[in-house]
Parts: C-alpha cells; sequence; structure tokens
DNA sequence: GTGGTCACG
DNA sequence: ACGTACGTGACCACT
C-alpha cells in the first residue's frame, strides 16, 4: 500500500509564486489554492497512491525555534495574497476529502518525518511531496521525496529515491542533515560552520559521511588547513545546526495510514469550487451539484415563462407589435437563421418568450426576419457581429441591436479569455447554464427529439436578457457604455460587411508561386542533409538542435523549456559559423511560405475566388481586432520574397485595392499622452520622426544624424512603447547593456515628459489596478499586485503599452466607421476588406480610387485631434503589394 | 494539447 | 538573484 503525504505550506507557497495572480469576482485571491489543486491531480495520478494527506505547518509560541530571536525576522511574512488562500485550501481539502494534518508548535515538515515513519512500521510505502530540499532526509528504501519546482506557470517534479539521492549527492540521503549542520541554511536561520560553505560541505560528507565522523578524526582530515580551523572553532555550532537540521520523526501525532485512505470529494464540493470558480476542476473531478442539477428535458428555474409558439402570420404580427413597444428584447438564432428565441418583458412586469422556427411557421419566413431584424425593435443578443454577417448574407436587415453581451463583458474584462454565454453566467451568477445543445441545428430536426435543444435554446435566451441587466449597469459605472455604443456596436455591421465581402485571390498564381517555393525548399533541404551527413526532420527543433550543437559542435545560445533554442536570432548569429546555418533559415523562411501562406491561403479560398477571414472582436486584451481563419493580418510583407505573396491579393475585375496606413501612429499618441513637448516638436517638424529624435538625443543637427544613430534613436522610440529594459534594447540595438543605458538615458534627458509619463502610468496602474485608453477601453492588471518579479515587471510593461496600443485601436476602429458610413453614401461601389491594425484596404472600381484614397486619408486623419498631426497616407494599385505605396 | 518558430502591426 | 519589449494566429513536431 502507498501513501503519499503532501506538504501544503510548501506547495500552496509554490503554486502562489509560480502562478499568475486569480481572482475570482469578489476579490478572492485564488491562483495557490488552483494551482495546489492541479499539482494534486496530476501527482494523483502519477503516484496512484492507496491514501493521501496534507501537513501544514502551526506555529506557536513554545515553537522549538524561538529560541533564536532572529528566527521570525529573518523569515519574510507571509504575503497578504497568500495568507487569505490558506484557510480556503483547508475548506477545499475537507470538502474533497483529503485528511490534513497540522499540531501545534511543529512544522509541516515534521508531521512528514513523523507520518512517513509510521508508514513505514505499518509496512507502507510512503511518497513525501514538498518543494523543500530538507525534507531529502526522509529517503528510505520505503520512503520516496517527489522535489515539486514551479516555474513559469510550470510545475516539474523530481523523484528523489535512495539511488538518485547517491547518485545525485554522493552520501546516503540521512546525512543531508550532516551537509546542512556543516554548511547551514540562511533562509531556515540555520548557522552551520562559519565560513564553510556547500563546497567545502559537499566535499567533506562526501569523504566522511557525517559530522561525528569528521570530529572524530579532526584535525587528521583531508581538507584546506583553514577549513580544519573553521571546523575546529565551530564544533559548538555545527551540532547545534544538526539539532536544528533534523526533521522529527516523532511528532505526538496520532496517524494510521489507513485512515487516510482515497475517497470521493464530499457533498459541499461542487458548491465551493463554483464560488471559487474553479469551472475546470468541477469538470475533471466530474462534481456535482447537491440539489440534482436540471435533468435532460427539463426545464431550468429560470426558464418557466411561459412560451408562445409562433407559426402563423397573425400571430406573428401580434408578437411584432409588442416587440416594438417593448423597452428591449433579448434574442438568440441559430447560425443557419431557422429558428429564433425572443424574450421580452412589458413595463407592466410580464414577461414572455416566443419561440420562432422556420420548419413549424406558415407564413413567409423571411419576411418575419425582415420585421424582427429592422430598427424599430431594439435587440439585445451575444455575438452581433456573427449573427449580423448571417443576415447580411441572406439580404436581410441587421438593425437595431442595442447591446451584445460578449462585447460588453470583454470590455469590462479585457483578459478574460471567453466570453461563451455558459462562462460568464457562471461567473456572473455562480450558476451553470444548460450546455448549447442550439448550437448544432441538426438537434432541430423534426427526426431528431429537439425538446432539450429547445430547452437550452430558451435558457440561453434568458441568460442574454440577465447578462443585459447585470452588465448594462456595471458599463456605465465604469465608462465604458460610450465605448460600447459608439464604437464597438456600430462596428459589427462595418466588420459583418468585410467578412462578407472578402478579398479576391489569384489562385493560379498563388499555386504556382507554391510550386517554385517547394522545388526550392527541395534543394536546400537536400543540401543540408549533405552538409549535415544524415537525413532528419529540418522541422523539428528538437532533431535540428541535435545536428546544429551536436553533431555540429556549432555553439548554443538561448536555451528554451525543452533544449536548445533554434530561433532565427540564434541562428543569425551562427550564419558564418556554418553554410548549414545559412540554408536552415532559407529552408526556414521557404517552408513557411509555402505551408502558411501559399497552402494556407489556397485551402482558405471560397468557390469564387475570395477569401474570407473572421474578425475577432473579444480576443486582444488591448481592444485591437484579430483575424482567423484565415489569418490576413499577418501575411508577409517584409522581404522581397514574402512579399510576392501580397500581389496574389488582387481586386475584382475593373477594381483596384486602395491601401491607407497611419503614420507612426503609437509614437504620435506617446508624444500626445505623454506631453512632452520634445517630442511632440520633433513630429511637429514633419521631417523623419526617429531622425529628428536622433539629432535631440545626440545633441546633432538633423543633417549630421548618421544611420547608426537614427537606428538606435528608432530601437529605443519603439522599445519605450513595449515598456523598454536596458537589457532588451541591448539585444535589439547589439550594443552590451551599460551602453544601452547610457542611450535611454540620453533619451529620457531628452524627453523628460515622457519618463514622467512612463512613470505616473505605472503608479496610477498600482493604485487603481488597471490602465486605460483615451476613450476609456481598460485592462486590468491584477499582475501589479504580484509578489513575483517578473510577473511584475511584466504588468509593468504592459501599464506603459496598452495605453498606446489600446488608444490607437480606438482610433482606428473610430476611423473604420467613419470611412464605411462616408463610403456607403459617396461611393457605395467602394468597399472596405482588410484592415491590418494601421491600415485600411478598399477594393473600388479603377475610377473611384482617387476620391477613395481621399475619403480614406481625411477620415483617418480627421476622427480625432491631437496634439501633433494624425497622417494617413493612401495608395491604389492592382494587388496589395502595389496599393501600399 | 503544448511548445517552438515565425509571419504581421 | 533573475529574466527580458507590447499585441496577435498558423503550422509543425511531439506527447
Amino acid at each position: 500500500m502507498k501513501l503519499m503525504a503532501i506538504d501544503g505550506n510548501s506547495i500552496l507557497n509554490r503554486a502562489y509564486y509560480g502562478i499568475r495572480p486569480l481572482t475570482t469576482r469578489d476579490g478572492l485571491y485564488t491562483h495557490a489554492v488552483f494551482g495546489f489543486l492541479t499539482t494534486l491531480l496530476r501527482l494523483k495520478e502519477e503516484e496512484a497512491p492507496d491514501a493521501v494527506c496534507v501537513t501544514f505547518d502551526v506555529h506557536a509560541p513554545t515553537f522549538r525555534h524561538t529560541a533564536d530571536e532572529t528566527y521570525k525576522a529573518t523569515r519574510k511574512p507571509m504575503p497578504e495574497e497568500l495568507r487569505m488562500q490558506m484557510p480556503v485550501l483547508k475548506e477545499v481539502l475537507d470538502a474533497l476529502n483529503i485528511p490534513r494534518y497540522e499540531l501545534e508548535g511543529w512544522e509541516a515538515d515534521d508531521l512528514l518525518g513523523t507520518i512517513s515513519r509510521k508508514c513505514e512500521a505499518a509496512d507502507w510505502t510512503c511518497v513525501v511531496v514538498t518543494g523543500d530540499k530538507d525534507a531529502l532526509q526522509l529517503i528510505t528504501e520505503k520512503t520516496k521525496v517527489k522535489l515539486v519546482s514551479t516555474r513559469m506557470g510550470q510545475t516539474t517534479t523530481k523523484d528523489m529515491t535512495p539511488s538518485a539521492f547517491r547518485e545525485q549527492y554522493g552520501f546516503d540521503p540521512i546525512h543531508m542533515i550532516d551537509l546542512k549542520a556543516l554548511m547551514g541554511d540562511a533562509s531556515d536561520n540555520i548557522p552551520g560552520v562559519p565560513g564553510v560553505g556547500e563546497k567545502t560541505a559537499m566535499d567533506l560528507i562526501q569523504k566522511y559521511g557525517s559530522i561525528d565522523a569528521i570530529y572524530e578524526k579532526l584535525p587528521d582530515i583531508e581538507a584546506k588547513p583553514a577549513a580544519v580551523k573553521k571546523l575546529q572553532a565551530g564544533e559548538e555550532s555545527a551540532r547545534h545546526s544538526y539539532w536544528l537540521a533534523t526533521i522529527a520523526t516523532d511528532a505526538p501525532l496520532e496517524f494510521r495510514p489507513e485512515d487516510n485512505l482515497v475517497r470521493d470529494p464530499g457533498p459541499q464540493a461542487y458548491s465551493l469550487f463554483m464560488r471559487l470558480e474553479f469551472t475546470k476542476l468541477i469538470q475533471r473531478l466530474g462534481l456535482a451539484a447537491e440539489s440534482a442539477a436540471p435533468a435532460a428535458g427539463e426545464k431550468a428555474p429560470d426558464c418557466t415563462v411561459t412560451v408562445e409558439q409562433v407559426t402563423r402570420p397573425e400571430q406573428a404580427g401580434k408578437m411584432l407589435d409588442l416587440w416594438r413597444k417593448a423597452d428591449h428584447v433579448a434574442l438568440l438564432a441559430l447560425p443557419d437563421l431557422t429558428g429564433v428565441i425572443v424574450d421580452w418583458e412589458t413595463g407592466a412586469g410580464t414577461a414572455g418568450s416566443a419561440e420562432l422556427f422556420f420548419r413549424k411557421y406558415q407564413g413567409d419566413w423571411n419576411a418575419l426576419l425582415r420585421a424582427l431584424f429592422s430598427a424599430d425593435i431594439k435587440k439585445v443578443s451575444h455575438n452581433v457581429k456573427d449573427l449580423m454577417r448571417g443576415l447580411l448574407e441572406n439580404h436581410l436587415p441587421a438593425e437595431g441591436f442595442i447591446f451584445d453581451t460578449a462585447l460588453a463583458a470583454y470590455l469590462l474584462d479585457a483578459t478574460a479569455g471567453s466570453y461563451d454565454l455558459q462562462r460568464l453566467f457562471v461567473s456572473y451568477y455562480n450558476t451553470e447554464l444548460m450546455k448549447p445543445l442550439h448550437l448544432e441545428p441538426e438537434a432541430f430536426s423534426p427526426l431528431s427529439d429537439s425538446l432539450q435543444a429547445e430547452t437550452a435554446f430558451h435558457c440561453h435566451t434568458s441568460a442574454v436578457d440577465a447578462l443585459y441587466e447585470t452588465l448594462a449597469p456595471k458599463l456605465r459605472e465604469k465608462n465604458l457604455w460610450d465605448l460600447l455604443q459608439t464604437v464597438e456596436l456600430p462596428l459589427c455591421p462595418v466588420l459583418a460587411e468585410m467578412e462578407m465581402t472578402g478579398c479576391r485571390v489569384d489562385a493560379r498564381a498563388l499555386a504556382s508561386f507554391g510550386e517554385m517555393l517547394s522545388a526550392r525548399s527541395g534543394e536546400i533541404q537536400q543540401r543540408i542533409y549533405d552538409m549535415a551527413g544524415e537525413e532528419f526532420n529540418i522541422n523539428s527543433p528538437k532533431q535540428l538542435g541535435e545536428i546544429l550543437f551536436g553533431k555540429l559542435g556549432l555553439p548554443h545560445g538561448k536555451k528554451t523549456k525543452t533544449g536548445w533554442s533554434t530561433n532565427a536570432d540564434v541562428l543569425e548569429k551562427l550564419r558564418y559559423e556554418a553554410p548549414v546555418v545559412g540554408a536552415v533559415l532559407e529552408y526556414r523562411q521557404l517552408t513557411k511560405l509555402k505551408s502558411t501562406y501559399a497552402d494556407g491561403l489556397l485551402k482558405a479560398m471560397d468557390g469564387d475566388g475570395r477569401v474570407r477571414t473572421s474578425f475577432q472582436m473579444t480576443v486582444t486584451a488591448t481592444g485591437r481586432l484579430s483575424s482567423t481563419e484565415p489569418n490576413l493580418q499577418n501575411i508577409p510583407t517584409r522581404t522581397d520574397l514574402g512579399s510576392e505573396i501580397r500581389k496574389m491579393f488582387i481586386p475584382a475585375d475593373g477594381n483596384v485595392l486602395v491601401d491607407a496606413d497611419y503614420s507612426q501612429i503609437e509614437l504620435r499618441l506617446l508624444a500626445h499622452i505623454s506631453g512632452d513637448r520634445g517630442m511632440q516638436e520633433a513630429f511637429l517638424s514633419g521631417g523623419d520622426f526617429h531622425a529628428e529624435t536622433a539629432a535631440k538625443v545626440f545633441h546633432v543637427p538633423p543633417r549630421e544624424v548618421t544611420p547608426e544613430m537614427r537606428r538606435r534613436a528608432k530601437a529605443v522610440n519603439f522599445g519605450i512603447v513595449y515598456g523598454i529594459s536596458a537589457f532588451s534594447l541591448s539585444q535589439d540595438i547589439g550594443s552590451t547593456v551599460a551602453e544601452a543605458k547610457d542611450y535611454m538615458d540620453a533619451y529620457f534627458a531628452t524627453f523628460p515628459g515622457v519618463r514622467k509619463y512612463m512613470d505616473a502610468v505605472v503608479e496610477g496602474a498600482r493604485e487603481k489596478g488597471f490602465v486605460e485608453t483615451l476613450f476609456h477601453r481598460r485592462r486590468d492588471l491584477p499582475e501589479l499586485t504580484s509578489s513575483n518579479h517578473n510577473l511584475r515587471a511584466f504588468g509593468e510593461r504592459v501599464a506603459l503599452n496598452m495605453p498606446i496600443q489600446g488608444t490607437a485601436a480606438d482610433i482606428m476602429k473610430m476611423a473604420m466607421l467613419a470611412v464605411w458610413r462616408r463610403l456607403k453614401t459617396d461611393l457605395p461601389q467602394a468597399r472596405l476588406v482588410l484592415q491590418v491594425h494601421d491600415e485600411l484596404i478598399v477594393e473600388c472600381p479603377e475610377a473611384d480610387a482617387p476620391e477613395v484614397a481621399r475619403i480614406l486619408e481625411g477620415e483617418m486623419e480627421r476622427v480625432v485631434t491631437l496634439s501633433v498631426p494624425l497622417t494617413a497616407q493612401a495608395h491604389w494599385g492592382k494587388n496589395w503589394l502595389e496599393a501600399k505605396g
């Protein structure tokens, strides 16, 4: 039989520092508990123990170390965010029926020691789980120690058995105590022998085994005379340290291994996990609500309003009248528009729900939809853009949408990650929503039993209504209402139309380009095999690393989690060390172009020769759009060969593409937001901004700026926007860290307003817990309160970057609205087709091109007024590359 | 499903 | 002592 005993304090502590902060909606930090549970579950799977328990420290006045006055002073106090999770963890363990042990005046590891010995006495094996190397002294043939370490959210474990220990340390586990007695341990306030460090101590213990043996032989031991002297002087300290370093195995603990057998979670686990918002774990553990969950087909309590089945046109007419008078209706539609649920409320407090199904409706279905989706019915829905795309594709109106629960939830918390109704419902109401069976239209076919699907459909619609009531006031509270109403919602039809329009691609040219790439990469592949002396998968970083750094013995640079990095940065530095490196770089470029772009775009092409992307409105933390299936926001442009792909993006016959992009919008925003006069001047002069800043930083006239000076100024300019560090800057410009630091100092001396802004924005973020754009789009920053240095530094960089990148995103969205409206009225044949963050692409008849270009530039430049000019340049051509000018 | 790499702004 | 710019998505290898 096997028991797994976990050091609760150690593992919770590791989880706390290793995972980025997470809180529930009401501000309770939960990440350490979450991390603890993930580790626990993983280890349970890995070890399959028969029994599990957890131990905790209880410090009391009688604690054995209190004789050392410094003990408490040297130990850092537990951060509040961690302390508050301790009782939560204990509650969780109780709910999961996992026994926990604590004993006043004893540390967790003393209990572990005692438990492991009691297991052995009962002829059990024991696995001690901890992050603390002290516990290694407990290792025996029947007790192994699993050392856990958490780095960057990644938990790794190492099994320490007697043989593994001996292999690593060169002596028996029990002499870990002797080692500590000599070298001491600052974190545990064990003095050791003054002047003896890890190296000497290891050496001595490996040779003599124990301090007893050493002191018996003194002074005739193999060691430097100085060390011998220190040992002699420090004997008393060594003996005392030995005592301090010894983990107790005889704590007065009542413990029988068989009392800790693995049991199922208790009934309270479900509601506790709901409260902690551990929905993933609920699934993983298969937890169920205490009171029976709504059975299949049964209506949940929320869904008990009278349902009106709309089958006849007169009935529909009455309903439509009712809806026109309602404050709003909430609705959801099947993706193919063959079914819609509409929920409404009248002022008199009566509510209703209507079911509209194509297959049951006896009138003109399209006419019904046309009426429903016209402007005089105020509609609330979820993912409005996607619904609009469906409507527009069917030549139906898409008007009167006043709220989108997905967009609202995104504006309230842009880093939540997912905004599906179920997730939102859980996080706002701590209640589960039925699974969305209505996503599959087949569920409603007359052949299937559709009752359950219909019930879910109703529940989800009423959830939209409930979320509207909940989210709307929160948006107002946080100053986000206008952003939703004037930017995000109006953008939905614009994006829906762009997605529907798509962009024409020259399939034949793309296919032959792909073949050329194949041929060339094939040749290079062969050359690489020849130079490597064997065939291997060049696309596998692992195999490539083995060839380059193993077989060919090239010097390796950065490491990754799994091995040595083979990325372009590293390979570029090795280019002249071996000819194969250059070949690999070229091979990578060719195969990337082939698989992602040539093949990828061809696969994504519709029958009419156009590719249609999806623009995601609720993905990025900064407010930008993203583009998927295919991603048309990362089409190559930086290399000549890559640019060939842009030539394949072409307009319809007789049309051209007009491309307009903002010039340096993020840097202009930095100048505007920071209010730095010097930086503003660099833009007002109208010259080359990077050269202008170089002139100011290096104190030379603009005409004397060398390309190198400009390059460096440019790197710093961008660095600032990203939340610079001297190290990264040095990597970027290829200088030493000290030089990079000098540039930054010079830069901040030249533009003191920028420095002030950077300090102020981080400070403000720390106080408020979030940052925001000029238009109040916000990003929460729990990272800033982290006790993990790296996470906090990350939070600070984000705080610097988000207001700038986010404001640029806001401005671009507003510009898209302005352009779209102008084109609708002035040049209805011109259509927006793409947005690439600071760039807009319009397809229009050749004759309209100059006017479209004028509109693009004008609307983009005039959408906001900044303290520096905001400029946009438009060009047109017969393909995207040409149009970029 | 995760990690490495690389395409874009 | 430690790790390193901000924001994305697709493809491939590998578990």
